[in-house]
DNA sequence: TTGAAAGCGGTACCAG
DNA sequence: CTGGTACCGCTTTCAA
């Protein structure tokens, strides 16, 4: 029945048969107790209903069933609390691997108790995550090089002739950081110095981003870089409502390239971060790991590439 | 250890404290086998990057975890071999019920031989239709009432004058019929003809919608009418490139209430579906049916709501 | 109230 | 190549 060679091939017919006639389902719990094993991976983020997440997912899940893996999924919530909770709650499932997608898993960086339960999680089971960086034994990261994105967006600005380049930010993930880094070094590398009033901090909404710029009178900027595309599209709303033309007077530049991207007016210059790549050499890795045995990197950084579109002339 | 009454408290006390020193982890397969059942729901959907979908299974993970309730997830692609084999692998999976997400499921209304998989499964575990409508035993639907929003919203367009409404679709799903239903009984009860011209077949893309309507040079049309939001605003960037005034030349209107519809410019008026309303109602039904076997409705309509924005004058 | 024992339905290993 | 048997770890039932 499952394929074994030590059966002649007569018999494994007349089992075939039997099994048809009689509408036989093998039962998968039993086959799990046996093998501890259910050949399925559960998958959490911090909610599906995110475009970057629920993307994430779908390139897992299909790669994953193309392989013959299950997928359970974990809504986890944003807190560290519900964070750790669903990861016990994961772990209990017996999964055979966790896949963890999103930055904000491992962590503002400074604060080793924010990811002790994934070491912790990692003692049970491999942990791999998705645009997250965390060093550890049985713990796997694959991320863009947002630092690199990052850095070149800003000096193609600066090329431009920007000045004053807002960057818009909404928490202190790894991705964040690193983007923020980028932001930095290019700045630094160009002569110019790195102003805190241009660190805007907001939420990842369209609306909430582009009041909380009409409210900021005083704040003068020529450019906006956002490390996810709502908010940068909260700038062009912005900018609309003051009549600042994009991108002769207010360039604009986004992340992820997701499909509000393609759809505001103008289209949003954003960056790619090869999210598929990251996810599917993930799930190859993976089965490597699990099924051939093999040692397998424990980090893999992916090259992001700047869509250009219309809110940025370069 | 399950909470039984039969077991008294001291007793409890030290089994739990013993649970907790060997730091003991139960094993579900084990109690799977056992009770038959894992506390687990199958969710299916064609793709779980379509922004519907994921928050749909957003809702529904959110609710059923909050209930004790697990998730696999299973992201079927879209035709008909596909959805088939598929719901065969979530039921071998044992589930306890199977939800499904998207009208494309319960098939084109006339031909039985595309919905026999769902009785069949039906069969062997309850199912439960998101968006979707099947009457048969051991099948439960939640849908919105996409006639009467159609109906409304054609009726709304006639009222401002518009002649000639395009009527965009790219499947013969359920929802879609309703949809086109609810636009030809406006068009009708105004006393206006339904011309087959103004329907328009796409896909659900930007790009191609719009590429598809500038091709189409001598289509004359004052109003246009989405089955989903991605279309109506490829009608928006046709209406962008051929300099036509929206709402004031061309009226537009989409479906669903994306993040999108709030990203466009201008922004794009949209139904609403309440699919909270949908996933959360059919949780609780479900639960109701499951855990206290009571009987439960087997079809539930839910009113839409029209999102008014800047694409109409209305 | 508790302990012992019989399944649940597979897998893996053994002797034939 | 095949049939038989001992587990896997939990639930349930029954006797003590």
């Amino acid at each position: 029945m499952n394929g074994s060679p030590k059966v002649s091939e007569k018999t494994k017919q007349k089992v075939l048969a039997v099994m048809e006639e009689k509408s036989y389902t093998p039962n998968i719990f039993a086959r799990g107790l046996g093998l501890d094993s259910m050949k399925t991976v559960g998958i959490m983020c911090p909610d599906i209903a995110d475009d970057y997440m629920a993307k994430a997912v779908s390139y897992l899940e299909k790669r994953l069933h193309k392989y013959g893996y299950g997928c359970i999924l974990g809504c986890s919530g944003f807190s560290q609390e519900e964070r750790e909770n669903y990861t016990k709650l994961m772990l209990s499932k017996r999964i055979d691997t966790l896949v963890m997608v999103g930055s904000i898993y491992s962590g503002s960086g400074d604060n080793p108790d924010e990811i002790a339960y994934i070491k912790n999680a990692a003692q049970k089971t491999p942990v791999f995550l998705i645009n997250g960086h965390l060093e550890g034994e049985n713990i796997y990261c694959a991320y863009a090089d947002d630092f690199h994105a990052m850095y070149e967006l800003t000096t193609s600005m600066i090329r431009r002739g920007k000045k004053r380049i807002l960057f818009m930010y909404n928490s202190e993930s790894f991705s964040a950081r690193q983007k923020m880094a980028g932001y930095e070094a290019a700045l630094i590398d160009s002569g110019y110095p790195v102003l805190g009033e241009l660190k805007f901090r907001t939420k990842n909404e369209i609306r909430y981003t582009r009041d909380m710029l009409l409210q900021y009178k005083n704040l003068q900027f020529d450019a906006v870089i956002a490390v996810e595309d709502e908010m940068a599209i909260g700038a062009l709303k912005y900018a609309r409502v003051k009549g600042i033309s994009v991108p002769e007077e207010l360039s604009v530049a986004g992340y992820n390239d997701s499909s509000l991207a393609k759809c505001c007016e103008p289209e949003l210059t954003s960056v790619d971060s090869k999210l598929s790549i990251l996810c599917n050499v993930t799930v190859d890795h993976m089965l490597a790991m699990l099924e051939k045995k093999e040692d397998i990197e424990q980090s893999i950084k992916v090259s992001c590439e700047i869509k250009k579109r219309c809110t940025t002339d370069f």
